[in-house]
DNA sequence: GAGTGGTCTAGACCACAAC
DNA sequence: TTGTGGTCTAGACCACTCC
């Protein structure tokens, strides 16, 4: 039994949702600390939590002397760059599906050790694999996860959220990711996976995922079609 | 006066410190909450307070149960996106220099005004300006400040960094932004002020900086040189 | 000055990890 | 079982905005 419903996150739930299905504007005020202490029957520190939760996400921001405020810009067209899992992110929304070439288990190269932490002879899976979306394509994935952590992959489960499937079945823990990205100009073969020529333009993304023990379990590396994906990030700066 | 130091700043900051000074790698284990509350003189919501900015600025992260642990991996070569104000950002240790190419007062278009959420009869800044670093091109930068909240700027203030002149001076709260991004092929004219050649790649970043109070004060469009910028994000899903 | 968000405290209790 | 981080409370007081 795990999960139980923490306050904070169930306060910060219903107020996301009251303010997507009333549609308030950008802008809007909503009601002060006092009213919301009273209207969820919880402590101050609980709402200052909730509230904490919703400035970080982009939902709100708060004015100090002032009031609480919408904030909300979702372009849907844009994909978050934060909430990016490896791959599944907000396209889970969409139609889209993946096409996967290869889910090997493989012996990591010192390149693959040295970012999962791991040894030569530890087990890894290689997934290789392309994210459609509406008739276009997305992007191209290679991903290798630690046998250890995720015990059992194969294509089936490669075509759908594999990070849906670690946390749900296998039980991982996600906790944080290093993310590094940059500009590069296509080799032939990769081109040729995002059916693009050449020295086309791309975002290579190679990402570390660790549990919340802090163990890395996947290393990623996306290249983005340069045409069909759009970024964005909000960011708090306070 | 403004700035008093707040408790749980001041703690965070010397842990942060801590860990530099005696250089803890990765993974090193912090002492326990307990501890820390014995050794700052503070109360427990405050060391908590603390140890959660650490945590979302990829300095430690905390396991339940088990302890808190030092994460620090910096990549020197990479910038950090989600610190990058404008332009200024992490370079500020670097070397680098600016070279300004204009700085106006022009009346927004459209296109700004939506941004800027300001009139046609407002008035704006307009800078162009290309940032150097260790002789290499960084990236090229047009920005758009609103006179309203930045009443003065001039080449020689673009020449540093704008941003610190706007907090410092301006008196601008800088409270959050929204950043949109995307691999572009570059115009010619464009390629001419990054020293490179036409179609080749480029990320480009367009960011709405917004103060505390949740006006827009800067639309920014930067485009970086795909082959001297490499960037990363430490994030956390917890 | 009235109203609103932000900081800080002391302490109870819960959830998870390691032994 | 013990130790460690995480949640939650009630309440005092501070800092800022707006009238």
């Amino acid at each position: 039994m795990k999960n139980a419903i923490l306050k904070y996150q169930d306060v910060a739930l219903k107020i996301q949702l009251m303010i997507i299905q009333q549609g308030l504007a950008k802008g809007t005020r909503l009601a002060n600390i006092e009213d919301l202490i009273n209207q969820y029957g919880v402590s101050r520190s609980t709402i200052m939590k909730a509230l904490d939760r919703l400035e970080r996400s982009g939902v709100i921001y708060q004015v100090q002397g002032s009031g609480i405020f919408v904030r909300q810009l979702k372009k849907n067209d844009h994909l978050n760059f934060m909430e990016s899992q490896g791959f599944t992110n907000d396209m889970s929304k969409l139609s889209g599906a993946f096409v996967v070439y290869h889910v090997d288990t493989i012996k990591p190269n010192l390149y693959i050790q040295e970012h999962l932490q791991c040894e030569a002879h530890d087990d890894v899976y290689y997934v290789k694999r392309i994210r459609y979306s509406d008739g276009k394509i997305y992007g191209f994935e290679q991903s290798y996860y630690l046998k250890k952590l995720v015990p059992y992959l194969n294509k089936e489960i490669a075509e759908g959220s594999i990070f849906t499937y670690i946390k749900d079945v296998c039980g991982v823990n996600v906790g944080f990711s290093d993310k590094y990205f940059n500009v590069i100009k296509l080799d032939a073969k990769t081109a040729g996976y995002l059916d693009l020529a050449e020295n086309d333009p791309a975002l290579e993304v190679e990402e570390v995922f660790h549990t919340t023990a802090g163990e890395p379990f996947d290393l990623s590396r996306v290249v983005y079609h340069y045409e069909n994906t759009k970024f964005f990030i909000q960011s708090h700066l306070k």
